[in-house]
DNA sequence: TTATATACATACAAGAATGTTTGTAAATGA
DNA sequence: TCATTTACAAACATTCTTGTATGTATATAA
């Protein structure tokens, strides 16, 4: 094939991202060759080797194109002044099973880390991704603790361990209905996955002084 | 080193399995070799291609291990005759953590199968994983239904949005909880984290008739 | 006691994936 | 216009892993 312009180059990035979505969420990282990924975009292992230092670097870049503008859009929505915590819990939570349900390459993307890779702890990727975990669990409880100061949630609310559940929950309904998407419309029953999660966040927060069960 | 009895042989296919779940569970599946799992259980390939036909009939035979005898334990009690199918459901979600809180052997199979193995959709094991999934949840949701009858969950509650939410919550418990296993107690804090999903099934149960959010 | 099967270890062959190096045609800048 | 850089393709060498084949000492059975 004749050489690229500039902009054509930026194409090829684009189409190489691609096609690593596809093979990757196909056959599972490991099991795809970068000759898989070079030819599903119709080119070969060069063009890889050219945008890309290796196939981490490849893997790095495909989910950065999709979280980068996650992270942004999750942070203007808890800088923005919600007098209510748990309405903005709500809002969050719904865009980001909107943005799974509706977004068909946060989907893939969701579905390969989910199901389709292994986390290799000493890879720098996912020491980022534990490192920005706990940063969002943080923020998460500092908007719970609001609500417990609000009088929302009673004086002796778990903060900490409802962070956790209620993340886990999140985590949990998403990493199951990619296992089988065809069991339920996400689209249209966000809303009540949600608000299954924060009916338990109100009527059975975990508490400080738990009671003998 | 002498060969082995028939009683020794067992042992050395224990040591195999045992060294697999260590060996998987640091590198990853696909990441550790067969010489990695060989070496450490003290032995050479040869003794894994005796006992297994290859790497996946190892992985499958150390899940078995461990989800066989669980299986047996979940299935005496969902027979139990529970009277409050609420209690049933608590009982089996309560087991479930306690388990992976407390069983390290359970704990590691979880951990490598939630974040250290890619599901392959055409290897046998995944397909019957799948398979038992969802036999798994058609049962949670009979249990569901019968809240339902006994007027302890609304009349028009929809059960499959139910246990898709039930099962996603404690799903996502496990999963959350193996990321960062010191981020709380788990053999502690198991009954909060089950009240708090049941506490959400009560009160905030996904309706037939859903109001416009 | 002897033949055979067991429970591995060792050696070998073959493919496959990676990283690197080299080649090259077009775009770009001076 | 010409030198240089860009954006890849193609070829190469190397490493790693798997599967298999063979070797072998011990149990076990007859």
């Amino acid at each position: 094939m004749v050489r690229k312009t500039k902009g054509e180059a930026q194409v090829t990035y684009a189409a190489l991202l691609d096609a690593a979505e596809q093979q990757f969420s196909k056959k599972g990282v490991t099991r795809t060759t970068l000759n898989d990924v070079a030819a599903a975009a119709g080119m070969t292992r060069g063009a890889i080797y050219w945008h890309f230092k290796d196939k981490n670097a490849l893997f790095q870049g495909m989910c950065d194109r999709v979280f980068l503008p996650m992270q942004v859009l999750l942070g203007e929505i808890a800088a923005s002044p919600d007098k209510e915590p748990l309405e903005a819990l709500r809002t969050m939570m719904l865009h980001m099973l909107e943005q799974v349900a509706t977004n068909p390459q946060q989907k893939t993307v969701f579905d390969i880390l989910f199901h389709r890779c292994e986390k290799d702890d000493d890879l720098a990727f996912f020491r980022h991704e534990k490192q920005r975990r706990s940063e969002c669990i943080s923020k998460l409880e500092m908007i719970i603790r609001e609500a417990v100061k609000q009088g929302t949630l009673p004086e002796n609310t778990d903060t900490g361990l409802a962070v956790q559940a209620l993340n886990a929950g999140l985590i949990g309904v998403i990493y199951e209905w990619l296992i089988d998407t065809d069991a339920y419309d996400l689209r249209k029953n966000a809303g009540a996955m949600v608000d299954f999660l924060l009916a338990g966040l109100v009527n059975g927060p975990p508490l400080k002084t738990r009671p003998v069960t």
